[in-house]
DNA sequence: TTTACACCTTGACGCAACGGCAAGGTCAAG
DNA sequence: CTTGACCTTGCCGTTGCGTCAAGGTGTAAA
C-alpha cells in the first residue's frame, strides 16, 4: 500500500501539516515524491510515524525522538530513563506549584471572611497578599511553616485599632529609616530607633521575638531583591542600612 | 525613588528585556518617560512587577496575569481556583505519563535480559515494544491492567519455537486475510480461516479467550487509527473487513 | 473536452515569553 | 572631548505545529 500525504494523515490521526513539518525537520522522509512532488509514503513509513507517535504521546521532543528512531543502535531505554528524571521533576515542580497557589487562595479567603469594614479589608488583604506573595517562600524556608502560619494567624486576629496602629508603626518607621539615612550612621540614635520600631513593627505579627531571627531577617531584606526593593523604594541602600542598624541594635557584629 | 530599566531590572531580578517585553503587551508600563525616551518606573510599578512575578512564580501566562493586577476589581480567586484545576490536571498526566515511560522501560530492560539469541531477542523486543507502544494506553483502559501484564508475560515466557510460530501465525493471517479480502466476502471461508487464524494468533498472548472480547477487539481495529493502520499497510478497508470477519465468525451480529 | 472540485505543493505569518544581537542615540565621568 | 556604560527600537530564533494564500494536479462527471 502507498499512501498519499491525506491518507496516512488519517489513518495516523495527525494533520498533513503536521507530516509536512516531519519531513521538513527530517523526522519522517516519505517513501518518495511522484512526478508532480507529491509525497509518497509507504509501509516502513507508516510503523515509523507510529513509533514517533508513540514517543511524542510520552511528551518527548522531537529532537530525541529523531535520535532514536534514525539510528537503531542508539540506547533507547538510556533515553527513556532520562525523560523519566525529567518528568519526575516536573511533577515535583508542579506539587510545589500546587502548594503554594492552595495556600494562596486559603489566604485569601480567610482574609474576605474576616473583614468586615471595607477598607480595612481591602488594605489587609493586600498586606497579607503582599507577604505572602512576596516573601512568602523565602520566609516560609527560613523560618518554617507554622511561623509563619502563626504569624497569619496573628494578622488575621488583629483589631482594626491594633492594625492601625501596625500601619502607623510601619509609617514612623520608614519616616525614621529616612531620618537615620539622613544622618548617614547606622550605630546612630535615629537608626536605632529605626530598628527598634522595626522589632516594634515585628512584633504585632511574629508569634515571638528573637535577636537571631531578627537579625536573620534584617540580612534576608539585602539578600532578596523582592525584600530589598521594598525598602529601596524609601532611598537607595536602605535595605543595606537597615541591615546595619538591626545588627548594632540586637549586637550582632559580624 | 525613580529607577531606570536596568536598575529595576536589577532588584526585580528580572532581565531588561523582560521588562521591555512587558512594557511591549501593556502588562507594565513604566510610570513615564524621560525627554530622549528612557523608560522610568516608580514605586507603583515596583510594587506591581511583585505581584506580576508572584503569579508568574506559580506558572501563570501573562494573559491571565494582566488580568489580576490590571483591574483590581477582577476576582483573583476565581482565578486562583480555575489555576489549580489546571495544575491539577496537568499533574495527573504527567503521572499517566510517568506510568507508562517507566511500563517501556521495565518492558524494554524485561526483554533484554530474557532473551539469548541476538536476533530472536530484537525481534521481540521490537514486538513488545510495537504492543505497547502502540495499544498500550487503549488495550490497558479496555481490558485492565492485569489483563496486559499476563499478556506480556505470557511472550515474555515463550521459547523461541513458540515465538517463532508466533510470527508465522501472523504471516498466515496477513496472507489469509488479503486473499479474503480479494474474495471480497466477510462471511465467506477465506475470511472465516483468517477470523480463525486471528484467534490462534491472540491465543498466543492472551491470558484467556472470549468471543465478546475478541469482538471487541476488531471493533477497536476499527476505531483507533494506530490499530487500523497496521492493517491498513496490507490493504485499504482491511481492518473494517477483519471486523466484520471477526463478528460473523464469533456469531456477533450487531 | 471542458469544467468542477478535491487534493497537492511551497512559502509565510502567528502563538508564548522572552534571549540575543545590531545599529544608533544618550549620559556621566575623566 | 572622548570613552564607556547605558538606553532605544527592531528583528531573528526558539517549539510544534495551525492557518491562510497562491498556484499546480488528478480525476470524474457533464
Amino acid at each position: 500500500m502507498e499512501y498519499t500525504i491525506q491518507k496516512l494523515a488519517h489513518i495516523a490521526g495527525v494533520s498533513t501539516r503536521t507530516l509536512r513539518y516531519y519531513d521538513e525537520i527530517g523526522l519522517l522522509e516519505p517513501a518518495r515524491k511522484n512526478s508532480a512532488g507529491y509525497r509518497i509514503y509507504g509501509g516502513r513509513e507508516v510503523d515509523k510515524l507510529q513509533q514517533i507517535l508513540f514517543y511524542r504521546a510520552l511528551g518527548m521532543d522531537l529532537g530525541s525522538i529523531k535520535e532514536i528512531v534514525n539510528n537503531p543502535s542508539f540506547d533507547g531505554t538510556a533515553a527513556l530513563q532520562a525523560h523519566r528524571c525529567q518528568l519526575l521533576e516536573r511533577r515535583a515542580q508542579l506539587d510545589r506549584l500546587i502548594h503554594t497557589v492552595e495556600g494562596t487562595i486559603s489566604a485569601k479567603e480567610g482574609t474576605i471572611s474576616m473583614s468586615d469594614s471595607e477598607k480595612f479589608e481591602g488594605f489587609k488583604k493586600e498586606l497579607i497578599e503582599d507577604n505572602e506573595q512576596r516573601y512568602g517562600k523565602e520566609v516560609r524556608e527560613a523560618y518554617g511553616d507554622d511561623i509563619v502560619d502563626q504569624s497569619n494567624a496573628k494578622m488575621f486576629n488583629m483589631s482594626e485599632a491594633q492594625y492601625e496602629e501596625f500601619m502607623a508603626t510601619e509609617k514612623r518607621l520608614l519616616a525614621k529609616l529616612e531620618e537615620a539615612m539622613e544622618a548617614g550612621n547606622a550605630s546612630g540614635p535615629a537608626a536605632q530607633e529605626a530598628a527598634a520600631l522595626h522589632k516594634e513593627w515585628l512584633d504585632f505579627t511574629w508569634p515571638s521575638y528573637s535577636k537571631e531571627a531578627h537579625a536573620g531577617l534584617a540580612q534576608m531584606y539585602v539578600d532578596d531583591p523582592r525584600f530589598s526593593a521594598y525598602y529601596e523604594k524609601v532611598r537607595s541602600g536602605a535595605a543595606k542600612f537597615l541591615r546595619d542598624a538591626i545588627h548594632v541594635y540586637v549586637g550582632f557584629h559580624q
